[in-house]
DNA sequence: TCCGGTCGGTGCGGTATGGCACATAAGAAA
DNA sequence: TTTCTTATGTGCCATACCGCACCGACCGGA
């Protein structure tokens, strides 16, 4: 197997599973296109499908009763959306949002919970991967509270840029404005001060990062930390690759989803 | 069993064990008297107990690399710390700092990791705890980014005397400014205005409730959300009890962890 | 009873952001 | 080209909160 389906999945979770586990969960598995701008689901929606990327990220946003909404974490090719499938529930809270058109291979959730029940190595990859999503948000709750927009707008777009391979991001300063919980104008300062800067350069829906290392600089340490909690998952989860470069916690460097 | 152990425990969660599973689980815990202030984990340390409130409350702490620190969830006899152990994990990312005294079960990380492992409804009942904590932290992180101190500090006010049974409560603002990550001297602002509303009433380091309803009125929807998300899965995890009160998800009305 | 420490009240200026509103510009469609 | 739509730039005022600083009030211990 391998060689039936379209092309190996490069979803960073499902590669670390052992071959013998990846096969039949693979076989179960459909590859779409994820297009930009898709809702996978509204809060309160059924799951239908457990989602993990392989090209393509989707954004997870928390809505008040207000209606106010922020976005609490995002899920690239190192991640996968549904996580309450994992945990018996059925139903998201969170809006899942694409945000990166490209593919993705997706399992209903029966049969994603079937596997689930019989494969103690998947859950514990799920598990694990639930336990950074939980570290993520948390980090998320006191980053978008304590933060400056431009420090956490540099975040954001690092962020978003390490799960698109460094093409240019198909966003608009009303999305940002929304993905940030900001007012527009907001995103138009802070995208003026950085382009200004040299960092980033964007037109009419379009942006696209110029100076990493300078991005890096104009971000909040939660963009090194985001960096530090994946990659501590992703060593545990794949002894087996080597992860060349990026070890330690304390110096800001990119994280590269490759 | 049950009645060797010095009083059957009210912990929510435990007592919707079915008793042939109860009473393994408390034959390998303690009850242990949590202290006002006790610090059960700072971020990264190691995770040595599983902890049951029966009567005590513990808050969930995000701390960032700066240092600042927000407050993102909170256990009662609800629920429980150590959620990570759950998910195979030994560390909390989270601070656990115990903000009512009182007693809890504790079992060791070791023993509880067994009895989950053992057990699928212990761990059903731990994974759908998990499911209401990850939405109760995603909707944290939009109501500390979006609502005003005061509603906010209302909404922890009656979060908190939820846990409590009416007792008045042990905190300064100091205290409470860390908890909501503001600087005091707004807590001193916002608790004068609650005050002077005749909603509460304190008076060095001690608050007492004085018009719940009045609160309600003064919280945040996130209040009433926060209740919404404990009584599903409360209803969930114990369709044996009779649950008279709170259904409906629209009005507001008092949470009552009794 | 006095002292020292903790806790709470208050003031002042600074600033990041909100709300609103409108002008301009760049593409897309016709 | 012209027109329409969508995206961006900007201005103005309001306000919630920060940082700092200091004072006064209460409480417990000596």
């Amino acid at each position: 197997m391998g060689s039936t389906i379209p092309f190996s999945p490069t979803n960073r979770l499902l590669d670390s599973l052992p071959e013998k586990e990846k096969e039949p969960f693979l076989a179960d598995c459909e590859t779409v296109e994820m297009t930009f701008g898709q809702l996978l689901a509204e809060p309160g929606d059924n799951i239908s499908y457990a989602v993990f990327p392989l090209d393509c990220f989707i954004s997870l946003i928390a809505t008040l009763a207000s209606g106010d909404q922020l976005e609490v974490s995002m899920a690239g090719k190192e991640g996968m959306v549904g996580i309450p499938l994992v945990l018996g529930a059925q139903t998201s809270a969170l809006q899942m949002l694409v945000q990166g058109a490209g593919p993705a291979l997706r399992i209903s959730s029966a049969s994603f919970q079937n596997h689930l029940a019989r494969s103690p190595i998947l859950e514990g990859l799920m598990k694990r991967y639930l336990n950074v999503l939980l570290n993520q948000i948390s980090q998320s709750a006191a980053c978008a509270h304590y933060h400056a927009l431009e420090a956490r707008m540099a975040r954001w777009l690092l962020m978003t840029h390490d799960r698109t391979h460094g093409e240019q991001l198909h966003l608009t300063h009303e999305f940002l404005s929304s993905m940030l919980g900001v007012r527009r104008a907001g995103i138009t300062l802070a995208a003026t001060a950085l382009q200004r800067r040299g960092l980033i350069n964007y037109q009419r829906g379009r942006i696209t990062v110029q100076n990493r290392a300078g991005l890096e600089e104009a971000s909040c340490q939660c963009y090194a930390t985001d960096c530090d909690i994946y990659d501590e998952m992703l060593e545990q989860v794949s002894r087996r690759t080597s992860i060349s470069e990026s070890s330690h916690a304390q110096d800001k460097r990119s994280f590269h989803f490759g």
